[in-house]
DNA sequence: CAGGATCCGCCGCGATACTG
DNA sequence: CAGTATCGCGGCGGATCCTG
C-alpha cells in the first residue's frame, strides 16, 4: 500500500513525500531533545490525537526516522536526527514572523529549547541545568557547540529554577510583561546567568519589522 | 474562517501553519527561478489540479508569500523568497536519500536548477546559458554567488544546448546510462564547460550509504 | 486559449470510545 | 500505559464547466 507521493524527481518533493504529512516534523522536533515514550509524546504535542500519533510513529519507523529504544521509548535514528538543519531553517523562518503568543497558543519549554539549540551564538563555556515544573533540561555550552536536551546535567556550574513562564521570558523578549524581570532562582555561580542568557540572544531570527528599522 | 493551525507558540509550528499544506512549498520552489503565470505553474507542478493551485495561490497571496506582477504573473515576495534556505535544507535531506528516478517519477529541469542553486561550490566566474527544449536558463557565477533562473543570460561566455536528459546528466550522476557521456552542444568558450559542471559537483548531498537502509 | 470556478468522491484527519 | 476501533468532516484529487 504505497503512501501518497508527488512523484517528482526532486529532493524537496522527496523530502515532503516523507515529511509533508501533518504532525510528522513536530514529532521530530520533540524527539530532538531526547527519546520519549508514547504518552510523553502525546502530552508534548497538544492537539494531536492518539490514533494519529500511533499512525505517524509507525510510518516514521517504516521510513527509518525513529526507532524503539530498549525501554520502549521512541528515539530518532541518525537519519531522523539529520533533519535538524531543516527544522531549524523552517523554525527560523517561523520565528521571524512571530509576534506575541495569542490566547489560543499553547506554550511549552521543549519548543523553546529546540529554538535555543539553533540560536546559540557560540563563545560560551558552561554547564547549566534549567528546570521548571520539575522538568529539567541540561545546557552544555562548549565553544561553538551547544548540547541541549531533557534531563539535568550531571554537574552544573549553574542551576536555574522558575515557572515555565519565567524561564521562557529569560530567553525570549516577545512574551508579555517584558517590562518586569522574570523571577527565577539561581543556584551555583550566579554570575554565569548573564553569560547563559546572552549566549542565546536573538540574532537572525529577529522579527522582520525590527530588522528593517535597524538596517535603516 | 481561520485556517487550520497547530496553535503552538513555536517557530516550526508557525511555519508549518503557513507552509504545511500540500503543494505550498513546491509552488515556492518553482517560483524561485522567476515569476510564472498560472498556466506555467500548472504545467510545472505535475499532479496538482487547477482548483487546488488557484486555492493555494490565493492563500499564499493572503499570507504575503506571493504577489501578482504587473503582467499578471505570480512572483515571490521578499518573505516568500526568504524561504530559500528552508527549501534548500529540506532539499538537501531529500537528495541525500534519493537514488535513481523511478518510472513514476516525473523529471523537470526547473527542479534541477533549484538544486544547483544550493549545490554551487563557489570559486567560479562565468556566465552561462543552458537550454533544453527551447527553455533557457541563465547561470551567472561570480565568486561565491550563483544566480540561476529562467531565461537566457544577456551575454553568455558559454551556451549549452541539449535534451533535458542530457542537460540533467551533465550535473547529476544518479541518472541512468551514466556510463555514456551526455550529448550536448556547446557554443562559446568550450573550455568553460568543465568549470561549469565542476562548480556544482555533488558535495554534502551525497546519497547515504546502504548501511542506513539495510533490507531484511 | 488563459485563468480560473464548480461539483463530486475519497481519504486524511480530528474527536471519542474502547481494549490489552 | 500504549495503543485500536469507529465515525463524521473537511482537505484533496479528478473531471468538468464557465468567462474574459
Amino acid at each position: 500500500m504505497p503512501r501518497r507521493s508527488y512523484d517528482q524527481y526532486c529532493g524537496l518533493a522527496r523530502a515532503l513525500d516523507v515529511l509533508g504529512e501533518r504532525w510528522t516534523l513536530l514529532v521530530v522536533r520533540n524527539l530532538l531533545l531526547g527519546p520519549q515514550r508514547y504518552s510523553e509524546l502525546l502530552r508534548g504535542l497538544p492537539g494531536i490525537t492518539t490514533n494519529l500519533l500511533a499512525k505517524r510513529l509507525k510510518e516514521m519507523e517504516a521510513e527509518g526516522l525513529v526507532e524503539r529504544a530498549a525501554d520502549e521509548s521512541y528515539r530518532l535514528t541518525p537519519l531522523g536526527a539529520s533533519l535538524e538543519p531543516a527544522i531549524h531553517a523552517l523554525g527560523r523562518w517561523g520565528w521571524r514572523r512571530m509576534g506575541k503568543p495569542t490566547r489560543r497558543d499553547r506554550r511549552n519549554l521543549d519548543w523553546l529549547m529546540v529554538a535555543l539549540r539553533r540560536r546559540y551564538r557560540g563563545g560560551a563555556t558552561l554547564t547549566a541545568t534549567v528546570e521548571a515544573d520539575g522538568s529539567p533540561y541540561h545546557m552544555v555550552l562548549r565553544g561553538d557547540r551547544a548540547e541541549i536536551g531533557r534531563g539535568a546535567a550531571p554537574a552544573s556550574d549553574i542551576r536555574v529554577t522558575g515557572t515555565p513562564d519565567a524561564i521562557a521570558r529569560l530567553f525570549l523578549d516577545t512574551l508579555p510583561d517584558v517590562g518586569t524581570p522574570p523571577v527565577v532562582s539561581v543556584d551555583g555561580d550566579e554570575s554565569l546567568l548573564g553569560t547563559l542568557v546572552q549566549a542565546f540572544s536573538r540574532g537572525d531570527d529577529e522579527p522582520e519589522e525590527r530588522r528593517h528599522v535597524r538596517a535603516g
